[in-house]
DNA sequence: TCGTTATTGATATATCATTATCGTTACAAG
DNA sequence: CTTGTAACGATAATGATATATCAATAACGA
């Protein structure tokens, strides 16, 4: 797979790249029909499949929501959360080792953050 | 609805306030089964929902998983997952706010920790 | 104890995310 | 260009979770 180079495969990947935080199928459905206004929403869960196989892409995990995906080799980050327009960002900084939260004789392995509440356009919008 | 004290419910009640975590109505049902061998799933998703909606029970999503449930009223806390067995556990303390995180001119209203490795049964098994 | 009816268990159906199918399109090697 | 076929778009099929249906059961007031 992934062995030619087609305008809806390149504009997959310059939405994710363009992204302020890890996608859905459906936003980037969304967000790439602005320049392929025919894309069709199996193309996107095709392509997002081979580049998580390929290593460009990784899954995302959401709490109560679908998975999204960003693209990989980035730092240690964690996401924020939207009430309002349920969109996911990327944030920096990490508070560090959580491992004594965990119970005695519990090993730690890794740690996720999820922040909820308003992103700034919709902090300004209301 | 919760109009009769039924076998089923009382003990469904039981396996929440003996678990060491938030349950998946699968694990409600067979830990269930230990005490009502005959009870059914649908019986489960029933009365979930309605201790859901009478405030008894509050839902736990967990990141790539399906929801998990807990009893309400207690104070604030979060989860560790065992990436052996799957089992959610709840964890005492909290590193306080973590607002510092978001990006200028986001609004941060709540936050939820997950740690991930391997419980305390687990690491023994090891 | 009896009778009403809430609740149950089995299972069919709904929902939603994801994958497979298939006929068509369009890369790109020659 | 021509041509083989990877990749596409539309949509049916799948899988996992959750809800609805319905005949049978059992809770509980009279």
């Amino acid at each position: 797979m992934l062995e030619r180079k087609t305008r809806q495969r390149e504009s997959i990947l310059e939405t994710f790249r363009q992204s302020a935080g890890p996608l859905t199928p459906n936003e980037v459905l969304e967000m790439t029909k602005q320049r392929i206004p025919d894309i069709g929403i199996a193309t996107v869960y095709r392509n997002i499949k081979s580049f998580v196989e390929s290593g460009l892409l990784l899954p995302v995990p959401v709490p109560g929501e679908p998975d999204r995906y960003e693209v990989a080799g980035k730092t240690h980050h964690h996401h924020f959360i939207c009430r309002s327009c349920h969109k996911a960002f990327e944030m920096e900084g990490c508070p560090g080792s959580l491992t004594a939260l965990a119970p005695e004789g519990f090993k730690v392995e890794t740690h996720e953050i999820f922040l909820y509440g308003r992103c700034r356009d919709c902090v300004a919008k209301a």
